[in-house]
DNA sequence: CTGTATCCTACCCGATACTG
DNA sequence: CAGTATCGGGTAGGATACAG
């Protein structure tokens, strides 16, 4: 396997190939690590969801973003769109085992945003203090 | 803690406040999560490298994208920047232990995509063909 | 070598209105 | 309820040229 071997303790195997331009994971991870991909492989963790309730859950984003966004995770086989054939129509939207296995690493990463938070308010403000007063 | 605590095992803490309208997070989120700033910053987890070594490892970024975000994540205090005053100049980049902790998530994040490449192409590949072949 | 400035294009995304 | 269609603004991002 053509990943490098030679990085320090804690890290495991690297991409290797991620920096690659032509690497086909550019754009799944666009799109999986743009605006609201996260927020709605997250939001689904706890339980299926609805449309509607996806909408009240995430706060700000539009019906067309989501919808657009759902498509896209339900064609890179993460999430699972299923429709009841009532009236009005139902649909639910869940995670399949490839998206909560993707779901482990983004809550992670959230996590980690969530509990670093203040320390990287505190370096933005250093910074501007310390630099461009005047720009 | 405003944390969620009726998840299933496996699922550690989830954001909560990630699906606030005016979590902080999310400009940061934005920026690290944004078309390069992963692979800026785990480009440099093998160890510190130049301007130039960057934007050579970095298949396919600009010179005005590269200088953007490594900006960005100096002021957000995940990368330090080292000016050598020599002639030419040599300017380099190496990790924080801010940076650094976030490196472990990210590189977790690349080798989840790159290990399921596979899955995420078999799956693009179902979706098209069964659905829209006329479109 | 390490950037910055400028121009220009594409598309992201929101608001709104409409369909089934 | 669950979307799609259309319009339009803002900005991300590339190419090029230039500066320190």
């Amino acid at each position: 396997m053509a990943v490098s071997e030679q990085f320090k303790d804690g890290f495991a195997q690297l991409p290797a190939g991620s920096f690659d331009k032509d690497c086909p994971t550019r754009p799944v991870m666009a799109q999986v690590t743009g605006r609201w991909g996260a927020l709605i492989i997250a939001a689904l963790v706890p339980g299926p969801m609805r449309f509607s309730g996806l909408h009240r859950h995430i706060g700000g984003i539009s019906q067309k973003m989501l919808s657009q966004y759902l498509k896209s995770v339900v064609r890179y086989g993460l999430v699972e769109r299923l429709v009841e054939p009532t009236v009005p129509p139902q649909v639910t939207y869940s995670l399949t085992p490839l998206g909560q296995s993707l779901a482990q690493q983004l809550c992670a990463l959230l996590s980690w945003f969530s509990a670093n938070t203040p320390a990287l308010e505190a370096a933005q403000q250093r910074y501007d203090a310390a630099d461009s007063p005047a720009r």
